[in-house]
DNA sequence: ATAAAATACCGTGAAAACACCTAATTATTT
DNA sequence: AAATAATTAGGTGTTTTCACGGTATTTTAT
């Protein structure tokens, strides 16, 4: 280490106007260094490979490869390089699906310089980053997935959110009467209690309503 | 509606010093109105019924009943009022209980007023709010759970996608054979290698895999 | 105190799941 | 052209799930 341990960064965007603005933003920041440029994900694939970016920045709609797709096939290859998406819109569907192609940072294109750059050394640090309109649609999804709907309140026993817990986690009735120190018959009753309850028709009903719902999430 | 309307706060804590603390902000706050306090989650509960509060304030830790389950309680009864849940860290497991427990703001205990005050507008608004640190945190466990895995890269062909898919929605192998004709020993065969893929041992693991990682998310 | 809910347990039998196999036909990739 | 992967289908047998009956004890609420 030197003076400087500069942040190597690539980027990704098809509209070029965009792409220029950007480039020459991250060009006069300190600390990072610019590697190149690319105007779809093949291509961003293809100099991640060759340049082994820290960070890359890309944008999620362009042709030939989307940037999910690109960043999947990234940190397939490229574990260590860190991803930032950029995109227009706040959409649950692109985070999330951003985020579980390997994603760990997200900004709308609407963000200015100063947080571009907080972005790429928070991520650089393997730290998740996202701007404030997308951890504002993050908590949403959180809360959501987590807090207690009206159905659900409708609710469980301690006993049958106990086994509800294990079912998730793929123990048949007689693993499960072993570790609760139950007969499997027992199990198996609070089992079909659960199905009632439900309304469901087998253990399938059981761990998609459990994921659902948010139940599971505690222990491990 | 007059000149203002005010959101009534109950507050629940049970060191008086800070409780004395977050009261005397609370009522210099405008637009704020401090219906009372309380020691404990019994009293909190209590209280609550009485004067339907907008926004609860309250520690997790407290004796008697602590603000966790006095949360599940309170959304239970009064599901009109919003819950900030108030804890000197920024506890992975706290986080998600309380957020299960129903609450949909968190703050920790070194917040200002002014955060305070913006926590409780923007709660009463049913929009999440939270601070800084617990906001890091949820992105931190977003990202890890929708985040590949090397197993989940483990890929899946179209006709395994539509099975899964369908194993989701509590269809029985004859079932699925039946809407895709085929035979249910293809069906079969096709969940073996399912199963084998995400190393799973039953529908309970498919499912579960499913949902984690957003296969299914399509149709309905 | 009495009802209601939660908890524990059991038998029978059919259907489904799963564990082992094998193997043919078609795509796709190299 | 050859190898690999995908899709299809079958055999045999064990284990699990689940539907349909029940009963008894304890805890909680009214």
């Amino acid at each position: 280490m030197s003076k400087q341990q500069y942040i190597k960064v690539l980027i990704a965007d098809d509209q070029q106007v965009f792409r220029k603005g950007l480039s020459s933003l991250i060009n006069e920041m300190h600390g990072i260094e610019l590697l190149a440029e690319a105007g779809n994900g093949a291509e961003l694939i293809e100099k991640s490979l060759l340049l082994k970016p820290d960070v890359i920045v890309t944008d999620i709609k362009m042709p030939i490869l989307d940037g999910i797709s690109a960043t999947r096939e990234l940190v397939k290859h490229i574990p260590a390089c860190k991803v930032i998406a950029l995109s227009a819109y706040a959409n649950d569907q692109l985070i999330l699906q951003m985020l579980e192609s390997g994603a760990i940072g997200y900004l709308l294109k609407t963000a200015e310089a100063i947080e571009i750059k907080e972005a790429i050394e928070m991520v650089n640090l393997h730290k998740p980053y996202f701007c404030k309109e997308i951890t504002q649609k993050l908590t949403e999804i959180v809360a959501k997935n987590y807090r207690l709907t009206e159905k659900s309140t409708a609710n469980f026993t301690e006993r049958e959110l106990e086994i509800i817990r294990l079912i998730c986690k793929e123990f048949t009735s007689k693993e499960i009467a072993g570790q609760l120190h139950l007969s499997k018959r027992t199990v198996e009753g609070h089992r079909t209690r659960i199905l009632e309850k439900i309304g469901a028709k087998s253990i399938a009903g059981i761990t998609t309503y459990a994921l659902s719902v948010g139940i599971y999430k505690n222990d491990r």
